[in-house]
RNA sequence: GCCCUCGUGGUGAAAUUGGUAGACACAAAGGACUUAAAAUCCUUGCCGCUUGCGGAGUGCCAGUUCGAGUCUGGCCGAGGGCACCA
């Protein structure tokens, strides 16, 4: 039998779509709008397996949608700017530039090799001065709408890669990337005040229903949004300090205080400059880091002062000031007050220092002898040892009670306060996009006049290996305006703002005038389906729904607020992991598979460690290279694989005994293919359609459910089914229109899976009409004849064949009928008949 | 510690949303074809009784129900997120 030729037919069906610029789109307000986008890459050199499980899961979208009528948005592009190529440039001794365009012309190439629905006239890269202009343009936007400021702030500092890390780029007290244990820095940095949106971003995430709730909750926790109350403490007489503000979600616990704690960097910090052993007890906390893991273990320390604080509560309560090293100056004031009973943190505090601990929430009404041992009390309860506080409900009467009680003797403040932090955008790096500000004489930032942008990033052939390349750039460092004397902003940003509008440049990527329009934003936004990797749960999804509401803060022209509508989080790909006898990494391709055990290659005497399944990773040597594994067994069989082990937002394991499986399938199909056209050849006088179509049916209505719900996995499993079952009902002597137009039905739906593979099977048809989504008939899918469970007391004890829609008495007729059935009832008595119509009937003896 | 998600064969997984548990696939064992191998196809898959049938069975223990993988409570385990957050 004929062989399916992959290899040319995958390359004839790619060369055609793109000859025919198929998935090229135009705004058309007559249809309705389907933007599907996928997380872009970065062009790191390569494309890896994640990137072609996240790219087929789209397309199978795309094409979905497409078929259905839809006006479909499916673009790529490349989040170019960025470190590696920095570093790569570094070492060997080449521009980043010239890195990053032979990494996005090899990775173009290699995605187009899957034969995806990308419309590629749409191709963006972030890099080009063609984006970054604009994104200087919405900077100095947000410059005017006051959302964009300066401040010094402590930072993390890498000093391996000589820059400035997020907080969630440091892993352990090390920077992701270098490794190297972080330092804190003070510097100028550009920040945009994402803060200023907190309420709303954490309001709106309950209208995106299409996100899934994990990422929802991640969001939510990571805005940190908590209710409770600004407390004023006066200190004793006779000192220059007269008073410290504590932030407090339980004011309720105020008469258990025995203790303030202030962070080392809050502003009172500077009466203490001048003692030594203050600053060494500074000292001691910035070695501990800011927020890392090995800081959470750390014992709990505090510096005494010689300061009082008096209760608010009561005058007569006289408490110590510590600075310790648990409070953190960016969150809150500074300052707490330590209640050691009901707090563990502080209950350790005290133990160490020997302070009081008075517990003041009782968790019974009637138990005034409530005492707290090794674990502070955090429940719920009723307060107690707290004058005119006690006998109130706790924590919900307690806490307002008490607030309201502060705020009228002038002792505090009601207050809401977020864990989220402005966004520090200022990066010391060369590859990326440059701040369009410029200094006078005097230091003071100006916007560079908007005539002037882009402002471009110099050409830099050989980056020097520490330090901001930028500022060594004298010549264009250096700018004279009107006569007047400037130097330049030599960071540039982050790149999560890149990826904080590459959706709304897709809508008009050729725009010279400005970053979109509106109109063509009006039309496509917001995003349908966003699929990525749940790696970006927070960061550039949150960033990407401030930039949002950045830009249209005072502008009405946004018609949608939140840029993604519905989000698709995947799961990784994952392969075995091997291990020689000396315990090195070996990568799948110096294996070889002998009698169900795996020997090293080159040494078929050694038998390899076969390790966990895990996600694919350099380190690990356990990657599997996508071009490879295309050019051997063709984009199809890759696509078929991947979609179908396991549901797509669940991990996946990669391995050859299943891509071969689905190579083999494909052939199959093309044998079934063949067995098609012998029979329409045949031209059957005698038909017996219904059968046929009835399957068609189904199968269309099983697709369409599985693709609605994300469950490609199964879909694929919907298709080998239907092989099984064709390769048999052929011989039924079907008429030739019957096969065909059944046949074209069933290909049609299986496009979205494997493109080539089905637009071939269609052409060998004459099929040449564009298609669309067939509709499935709903009476035609169901069988007149069907099985019916039959259970005694709750117990499956047979099936029984029966007519649709039979009724109780009827179907009970055959049951006592039934050989098998008859014997469980025999004479006994029948309590009770539940029948559910078409499914089952439960007898109860 | 807090929050979230998930526990189904040797493995990845299905299950009309409370109604035939294990679809479909991988791996394994046995068989057919073949001189042989590859390829292809078929069968098997827990426990009893030599067929057929019966029993157990979706992490564990209870509960609701005619009926529970699915709902409720408790426990155990795995994964992910967050964290001196006041």
């Amino acid at each position: 039998m004929e062989r399916y030729n992959f290899k040319s037919i995958e390359e004839k069906w790619q060369k055609l779509w793109d000859k025919k610029k198929l998935f090229q789109t135009n705004l058309d307000k007559t249809k309705k709008k389907f933007y599907c986008l996928e997380m872009f890459p970065y062009p790191s050199g390569k494309i890896h397996m994640g990137h072609v499980r996240n790219y087929t899961i789209g397309d199978v979208l795309a094409r979905y949608k497409s078929l259905q009528g839809y006006n479909v948005l499916h673009p790529m592009g490349w989040d170019s700017f960025g470190m590696p190529a920095e570093n790569a440039a570094r070492q060997n001794n080449l521009s980043p530039k010239k890195w990053t365009e032979e990494n996005i012309s090899n990775m173009k190439s290699q995605l187009k090799l899957l034969g995806l629905s990308i419309d590629w006239d749409r191709e963006i890269s972030t890099c080009s001065p063609e984006y970054y202009k604009h994104q200087q343009e919405f900077f100095l936007e947000l410059y005017d709408k006051g959302l964009v400021y300066r401040k010094e702030q402590y930072v993390n500092w890498d000093p391996v890669d000589n820059t400035v890390l997020a907080n969630e780029q440091v892993i352990d007290g090390k920077g992701w990337r270098s490794g190297a244990p972080v330092e804190r820095k003070k510097l100028n940095q550009w920040f945009f005040n994402i803060t200023h949106f907190a309420e709303e971003l954490l309001e709106s995430l309950n209208s995106l229903e299409e996100w899934p709730n994990k990422v929802k909750i991640m969001q939510k926790n990571w805005i940190g949004k908590s209710f409770g109350c600004e407390v004023k403490f006066k200190i004793e007489t006779g000192n220059p300090i007269e008073e410290i503000k504590c932030f407090t979600t339980r004011p309720d616990t105020l008469f258990g205080s025995s203790f303030l704690a202030l962070s080392v960097d809050h502003p009172l910090s500077k009466h203490f400059v001048n003692d030594q052993n203050f600053l060494e007890f500074k000292k001691k906390c910035n070695e501990t880091g800011t927020t890392e893991e090995s800081l959470a273990n750390a014992e709990k320390i505090g510096f005494k002062t010689e300061l009082t604080a008096i209760n608010p509560l009561d005058q007569n309560i006289k408490i110590p000031v510590y600075f310790a090293n648990f409070v953190l100056m960016d969150y809150g004031l500074g300052a707490v007050f330590g209640c050691p009973a009901h707090d563990q943190r502080d209950l350790d505090f005290a133990k160490k220092y020997k302070l009081q601990v008075l517990p003041v929430v009782t968790p019974e009404k009637d138990n005034q002898n409530f005492q707290v041992q090794d674990e502070a009390y955090t429940g719920p309860g009723y307060i107690f040892n707290s004058s005119f506080l006690n006998g109130l409900q706790c924590p919900d009467e307690s806490i307002i009670k008490t607030i309201e009680h502060l705020e009228k003797i002038n002792f505090g403040e009601k207050k809401i306060n977020f864990r989220l932090k402005d966004w520090g955008i200022s990066r010391q790096r060369y590859w990326g996009c440059p701040i369009p500000i410029i200094y006078d004489e005097n230091n003071n930032p100006k916007k560079i006049p908007k005539n002037m942008l882009p402002v471009m990033l110099p050409d830099i052939n050989k980056l020097k290996t520490s330090g901001n390349p930028l500022d060594n750039e004298i010549e264009w460092k250096n700018i004279i305006i009107d006569g007047k004397k400037y130097y330049r902003e030599t960071d540039t940003l982050d790149t999560f703002v890149d990826s904080s509008w590459y959706f709304l440049r897709f809508c008009s990527p050729k725009k010279k005038e400005y970053g979109f329009n509106y109109e063509d934003i009006n039309y496509w936004m917001p995003v349908d389906q966003y699929i990525g990797g749940v790696e970006h749960a927070i960061l550039h999804l949150l960033y990407s729904r401030f930039f949002m509401n950045a830009l249209a803060h005072k502008n009405n022209k946004f018609k949608f607020k939140e840029p993604f509508k519905g989000l698709f989080t995947q799961g990784m790909v994952c392969h075995e992991t091997y291990k020689d006898q000396s315990g090195n990494w070996v990568s799948p391709d110096e294996i070889v598979n002998i009698d169900g055990k795996k020997y090293l290659k080159n040494d078929n005497s050694h038998l390899v460690k076969v390790g966990p399944s895990e996600s694919m990773s350099k380190s690990k040597k356990n990657t599997i290279d996508p071009e490879n594994i295309i050019k051997d067994f063709g984009a199809d069989s890759v696509r078929l694989f991947i979609l179908s082990d396991s549901p797509p937002e669940k991990d996946v394991q990669w391995s050859i005994e299943g891509i071969s499986a689905s190579f083999k399938f494909i052939q199959k199909l093309w044998n079934l293919n063949i067995r098609f056209h012998e029979e329409i050849k045949k031209n059957h006088d005698e038909d017996s359609s219904d059968k046929l179509n009835r399957f068609t049916n189904k199968f269309i209505k099983k697709v369409e459910e599985n693709l609605n719900s994300f469950s490609y996995n199964v879909i694929v499993a919907n298709l080998y089914e239907a092989y099984a079952y064709l390769i048999k009902d052929l011989n039924n002597n079907y008429k030739s229109n019957t096969l065909k137009e059944n046949y074209k039905k069933i290909l049609t739906v299986i496009t979205p899976i494997i493109p080539h593979f089905a637009n071939e099977c269609l052409e060998t048809l004459s099929i040449n009409e564009t298609l669309s989504w067939p509709d499935y008939d709903s009476k035609l899918i169901e069988e007149n004849e069907i099985a019916i469970v039959i259970q005694i007391n709750g117990k499956k004890r047979g099936l029984v064949k029966a007519k649709r829609g039979i009724n109780e008495n009827n179907l009970y007729d055959i049951i006592i009928k039934d050989e098998k059935l008859k014997k469980y009832i025999k004479e006994q008595k029948i309590k009770k008949k539940i029948y559910i119509e078409n499914r089952i009937m439960n007898i109860i003896i």
